[in-house]
DNA sequence: CACATTTACATCGTGCACAATGTAACTAGA
DNA sequence: TCTAGTTACATTGTGCACGATGTAAATGTG
């Protein structure tokens, strides 16, 4: 066996190492927007369904983002007490919290704007490289998700 | 603009969601040797080492693992009191810790060599993608360190 | 030798992730 | 309408990550 074990094959290593990279290169963006890496992404679903005027609801953020309320009510308590976002429970059904952006949340859109843009000129690797990673990641990403709803008990 | 902001072209994004997904397979699979992932991450770096009979320092391996004494000091604590590793101050520096592999800690690895195949059988994606994957992520990993060397104040 | 600096870990605080559990609200069936 | 079941979110506890700080040991300098 060429050492199935050995840290350098494992692709979760690989995996594991360049996400925590490119994360710690956008929190030093994102700290200028004081907003943390999860919170940005929350943020961004919530810029991309402003336009189709949907409320979101928090189960809308977890089937998007793969998060749970355990993750993302803390989360979104902090957005709300940073004033981006406001959380307000359901009328019509009061089990949902709906979350909507503040005035300050739409226009945080401006800033975060540059975030993507100043990511990349700041990485050294080819953008075309970068993309056919994105996509290779993608398909992986769904292979695994259409594989783990043929065998939900899997 | 074809929206920079829209998460699915956020190459993090997809980084991140294949990295939880992965990582939430080897969860289950890891459960029945009673580790956590970064643990197991931690195991292959020093089953990798005790051939070469040299002794591991914490620092060890915080540079292999990318991973600084506040995360790895409490991992090492809970790894000790598994009965998997023992966490000996040099004698000859005393700042020093050295990581040694317990006889449970050495007998592990028979269970662990099952691992990654498990994993390969239940992920159904082609092998040749996941290498073609892997070797991708290392060289953006490579690119990004080098980078970072380059301008350690940046 | 005195003293500043560096090194190697340890500690602390914050914020995720996620499993497990709790709870109130809605829904469906008898 | 009573009740069993489901749904949507909240809470709790554990374990990372990581920045910031602390501390003792080693090293370097005059």
């Amino acid at each position: 066996m060429d050492d199935l074990l050995a840290l350098d094959n494992q692709i979760c290593f690989s995996l594991y190492a360049v996400n925590r990279a490119v994360t710690s290169r956008y929190r030093s963006l994102l700290a200028e927007l004081d907003l943390t890496y999860p919170q940005y992404l929350v943020m961004l679903v919530l810029w991309e369904r402003a336009r189709s005027d949907q409320p979101t609801r928090v189960s809308d953020l977890g089937a998007r983002l793969r998060l749970d309320s355990g993750t993302l009510t803390p989360l979104l308590k902090r957005l709300a007490q940073r004033g981006l976002i406001s959380r307000v429970r359901s009328l019509v059904d009061e089990r949902v919290v709906t979350i909507s952006l503040t005035e300050e949340g739409v226009d945080l859109r401006e800033l975060a704007i540059q975030v993507p843009q100043k990511l990349l000129c700041g990485l050294d690797v080819a953008p075309e490289r970068l993309l056919a990673l994105r996509n290779e990641l993608k398909a992986v990403l769904k292979a695994m998700e259409i594989q783990g709803e043929k065998v939900p008990n899997g």
